[in-house]
DNA sequence: CACATTGATGACGACATCGTCAGTTACGAG
DNA sequence: CTCGTAACTGACGATGTCGTCATCAATGTG
């Protein structure tokens, strides 16, 4: 039993899993999440009862992909994010590159909207980090919020929203459309209009870098 | 074919299908769209081969369920907000009123939140009424949006992430959160704080009138 | 009072999905 | 090289859901 050697089998194991976890993000990505268990394993390339190996039932593949997939991308924000002094720009930066990846990553758009609110009170995901980001700026003086989890139910509520009109409206200018909630969110927030057009226009780091894809298997 | 005669056949076809309605409006507040249609059918009390002399598949019904209960709920909130001089306190007003629903008729709340962003960008249903008021309030200079159709992404997804709240918490004070946003939202449309913490602080009309479920047959 | 029309009924055949399991393949240890 | 273990495989029986249809009940008509 090698502590430190993901062996061979191992692996072979983990790729599999990550198949299947990629698939079903596809499945989700199309907004079918009905789709039969035979279908997922074909899609994933590896056998009908491979599927039981590595998950009880659908519902909790489907919990693997989400979770897979907000992480990623929530250590992604975290990333690029880092090394910012303002709290108020980061939690704006953080909304508008999220903004952006309804148009960069469609499947991970997707399944931000498939399982919508539910995500927004999990405590894994993209809501823990927003969380964090608004205390940090209401203790930074920057923020003036009454209560933050009720602010956080109306940002929340405009991450969901704005992933829906995006994918409506494939004609929009994503970035403007983002950059303008945010502006909106962050005069609600308690920042000047002015302030808050100020910071939306600032530069940001590009989202094309890695992990869109269930994590790496080694 | 009588035209104003809604007679004893005609009365007795609408008794049915408002009981497809209710039974289904039941399931979906239980989360429960997979249910096969003979569980509906019994719910409602009535036979099996009943349901398609009314529907094609489940889907029609749960869309008729849905328009139903949003029509009928809008159409109560227009009431209750007619005479109302200051287009800003319209618009508060509908969306105070809606906050208080998730408790006092959960069953509708629950379909709100189930059916989710579909409904914001849905062309019947409470998204139409919410966008009119916020028009009306950019006329008559109460409101400064930059754009109509984006605020409105965020006045929609703060519906549906307070029913999610209120649905998850239950002892936190309705009336108290859905003010709480609403202010929130009143100084992200151009509002004073003070000035939107006054509107939200004045007296509401009574939601306990008529009009939870189906429309009445008669 | 007999007949026609419309809606309601529930049993039935067709179909799809599920989870299992007995057998196969790949790896690694002795 | 051989054997044991762990993962993979796909066919099969069991289960459950669907939509139809022949029949029944209720209402309205001549």
């Amino acid at each position: 039993m090698p502590e430190h050697a993901p062996s061979r089998v191992e692996q072979r194991k983990a790729r599999t899993r990550a198949a299947l976890i990629r698939a079903a993000q596809a499945f989700i990505a199309e907004g079918k999440t009905a789709v039969p268990i035979l279908e997922i394993t074909q899609a994933a390339d590896v056998g009908m009862g491979t599927f039981y190996n590595h998950f009880e039932t659908k519902e909790q593949l489907y919990q693997a992909a989400v979770e897979n997939a907000l992480d990623t991308f929530g250590a992604l924000l975290d990333e690029l994010t880092t090394g910012l002094d303002d709290p108020a720009q980061v939690f704006a930066q953080g909304f508008r590159l999220t903004g952006r990846l309804h148009r960069r990553h469609p499947e991970l758009s997707k399944v931000l909207l498939h399982f919508g609110l539910e995500l927004a009170t999990s405590e894994n995901g993209l809501a823990p980090r927003a969380r964090r980001d608004i205390e940090a700026a209401v203790r930074a003086g920057r923020f003036t919020v009454g209560d933050t989890e009720l602010a956080m139910v109306t940002v929340a509520g405009a991450v969901l929203g704005l992933a829906q009109l995006l994918h409506h409206q494939p004609e929009r200018d994503d970035a403007a459309a983002t950059d303008r909630v945010t502006e909106d969110l962050l005069h609600m927030l308690g920042l000047t209009a002015a302030e808050a057009h100020e910071i939306c226009s600032r530069p940001l780091p590009d989202l094309d870098t890695t992990a869109t894809g269930p994590d790496s298997v080694a």
